[in-house]
DNA sequence: TTTAGGG
DNA sequence: CCCTAAA
């Protein structure tokens, strides 16, 4: 678990450059060990050295870790200024195939994902969920592509390290490419404003930029770290720039716990309501609310996450992410099979090549309240911690495109209207955390001040530095508990202990158990929680027009069914179609009668047989007097009509 | 959860 | 397509 901190800290805070110069060495050998440890075996010199590391890092980290600025303008306080960076902006050529051939999945662009769509299932992970095995080497060359790479490849590094300890999991490419967004993430808010993407598709992917690595996080990642450190202030502004905190190192270890802890808490938080999760999205639940200024979190992210929590509610964040990532590759799996329409896509985008220049990313508003007679120092804390809590959370990127929420990963750039032609400035990232999406605990009980509390209190707790670092691995798991509602954290154990068992994972425990201090903290509220809007964050699916095909379908279910009886017309004819939900065909019977009523000329789109549109009308008029709701009586009249 | 409608 | 009131 500390490590897991650690890495989380690192990567947040950490993702700079500074950090990751010192701990390198260890965490670099280490890196290389965990893959040998993959089966979970670590000797106990191991342990400690990690623990050393991890200490060494969070100072380092946090004198490096400024970049996010109090004076940020964003609602995190992002500095924009970073962005601004030449540091920042690094030309991610990211050219992962040589480093994860297996992973690679030739029918998508999986290097574009890696770098813009992390979160998004990759099909490659789908296929080669073992392929995951492989280890630092690849993390390693990943790193070495560029110097934001690199940092991600750090902040990789050290969670491999820990995790295989703990979890046994591989560390796969999946993973790798999760952590990377949030690394991604991270130095953005860090300051790195702009990161210049360039996602290449097919051929384009092979090419890796080898020079970046020899230097070695430090070089690349300083320059950026010292620009904003000078800039901002010294180390410890860190904690001005986070949060102040007035207590620089006691507190900064806090922070790092906390933000362990916290990630914790969101990864133990499983996935309730599978359906729901698209309304219900994340947003009410998270703890820090937070709102996509003009995007929504993603749902199909989230509804992958849900199953998999289901089965296991207890994981620690960067289980999460490799857990995410299963379940990711398992639905893209199905997709694949059932979207025939994706694969062609798919092939198609291949040969053409879109760059992507990203500037900045949309970040979650945050909603953060604090007593009027609190310091100003509480005020800041409570914004880290909600900014740790996305950034720890797990960060998704989010592809906007003319303002629309792309949900399905599956889908190609081109049918997502992201293509050479088009405006990339249409084209935007987000970022978008999925911890927000239901977790267990939320789900059992929608009590936001409960988890609100639980929220601000487990950071503080957690936030023991000592604790974390030195306490018992163990006695983590109960420490979350008590943080918790007892109900709460009774489940969580629960889930926690199932998990342990498949997957022995330490990390859980590794939280200490510190009496919560802070209860002075300032509590962040779940914006949504509080405003009860549900849907800040809801996305509007992609428009999916009615194939002629379809409207055909829809036309010959309601002339025997009836127009009304819109779940049976849905499971009549479109049955697999997961997309047409009963009151898509029922809107889309009303447009069609629409269109049938209306002259040829004013009709938009893609054009529907006259006769299809008429037999939209007999069958209207027919059912508009036939009392459509009868069951199986009237069914057929018209069909004898007809 | 479904229907039915308005937006 | 979304959002909701009703059923």
């Amino acid at each position: 678990m500390v490590l897991k901190k650690r890495i989380y800290d690192g990567g947040f805070h950490g993702l700079l450059p500074p950090v990751i110069p010192k701990a390198p060495r260890s965490l670099r050998k280490r890196c290389l060990r965990n893959k040998s440890y993959a089966d979970g075996e670590i000797s106990g010199f191991e342990l400690l050295a990690a623990v050393a590391d991890k200490l060494l890092q969070e100072q380092e980290s946090e004198s490096s870790t400024s970049s996010v600025g109090s004076k940020g303008k964003g609602p995190i306080g992002i500095h924009e200024e970073g962005a601004k960076h030449e540091p920042l902006e690094v030309k991610v050529d990211v050219k992962v195939n040589s480093v994860i051939p297996d992973h690679h999945d030739p029918a998508s662009g999986a290097e574009s994902e890696l770098v813009a769509q992390p979160t998004n299932p990759d099909p490659r992970l789908k296929e080669s969920p073992h392929s995951e095995n492989d280890s630092g080497s690849d993390h390693a060359s990943i790193v070495t592509n560029s110097g934001f790479v690199k940092k991600v490849n750090t902040s990789l590094i050290m969670e491999a390290i820990e995790d295989k300890p703990r979890n046994m999991y591989d560390v796969s490419v999946g993973d790798i490419r999760d952590e990377i967004h949030p690394v991604a993430v991270e130095k953005q808010s860090g300051g790195l404003t702009s990161v210049k993407t360039y996602i290449l598709k097919d051929g384009l992917k092979p090419c890796v930029h080898t020079g970046v690595s020899n230097k070695s996080y430090t070089s690349a990642d300083l320059p950026y770290y010292k620009d904003r450190v000078r800039g901002a202030c010294l180390p410890r502004d860190r904690g001005n720039v986070n949060i102040n905190i007035r207590d620089d190192d006691e507190k900064y270890f806090r922070y790092n716990n906390r933000n362990n802890t916290r990630l914790r808490a969101f990864g133990s938080r499983s996935r309730a309501g599978y359906r729901r999760m698209r309304k219900i999205m994340p947003s009410r639940y998270w703890k820090v609310a937070r709102k996509l200024n003009e995007y929504e979190l993603q749902n199909g992210t989230s509804d992958r996450v849900k199953s998999f929590y289901h089965k296991r509610k207890k994981i620690c964040m960067r289980e999460w992410f490799q857990a995410d990532a299963a379940v990711k590759r398992r639905k893209l799996f199905h997709n694949s099979s059932k979207n025939s329409y994706i694969k062609e896509a798919s092939s198609e985008s291949m040969s053409n090549l879109v760059k992507f220049s990203i500037k900045s990313f949309k970040v979650p508003e945050l909603y953060v309240e604090v007593p009027e007679t609190e310091t100003v120092g509480s005020l800041k804390r409570s914004v880290m911690e909600a900014v740790k809590a996305i950034l720890h959370g797990k960060l998704h990127v989010g592809v906007v495109v003319q303002g629309k929420k792309v949900r399905d990963d599956n889908r190609t750039l081109q049918q997502s209207g992201i293509s050479q032609k088009c405006n990339l400035e249409t084209v935007g990232f987000t970022l978008e955390s999925s911890l927000p999406e239901v977790s267990p605990f939320l789900a059992r009980e929608e009590t936001p001040s409960c988890n609100v509390q639980q929220w601000l209190s487990r950071p503080i707790i957690d936030g023991c530095f000592s604790s974390s670092s030195s306490g018992p691995p163990p006695l983590a798991t109960s420490l979350d508990n008590h943080l918790e509602k007892n109900e709460e954290s009774t489940t969580f154990a629960a889930e926690g202990t199932e998990v342990m068992t498949q997957e022995p994972m330490e990390d859980s425990k590794a939280l200490v158990v510190v009496p919560p201090l802070d209860a002075e903290v300032l509590s962040v509220v779940p914006f949504s929680e509080k405003s009860s809007k549900r849907y800040e964050f809801s996305q509007r699916r992609t428009r999916r027009p009615f194939s002629v095909s379809e409207v055909e379908a829809l036309v010959e279910a309601v002339e025997i069914l009836g127009a009304g009886r819109w779940r049976d017309v849905k499971m009549r004819a479109f049955g697999d179609a997961n997309h047409r939900t009963y009151v898509d065909l029922k809107d889309k019977w009303k447009t069609l009668v629409h269109t049938a009523s209306i002259s040829p000329q004013q009709r938009r789109g893609e054009p529907v047989p006259q006769n299809l549109l008429d037999r939209v009308l007999v069958a209207h008029a027919y059912w508009s007097q036939h009392q459509t709701k009868q069951p199986a009586k009237n069914q057929k009249p018209l069909e004898a009509q007809m």
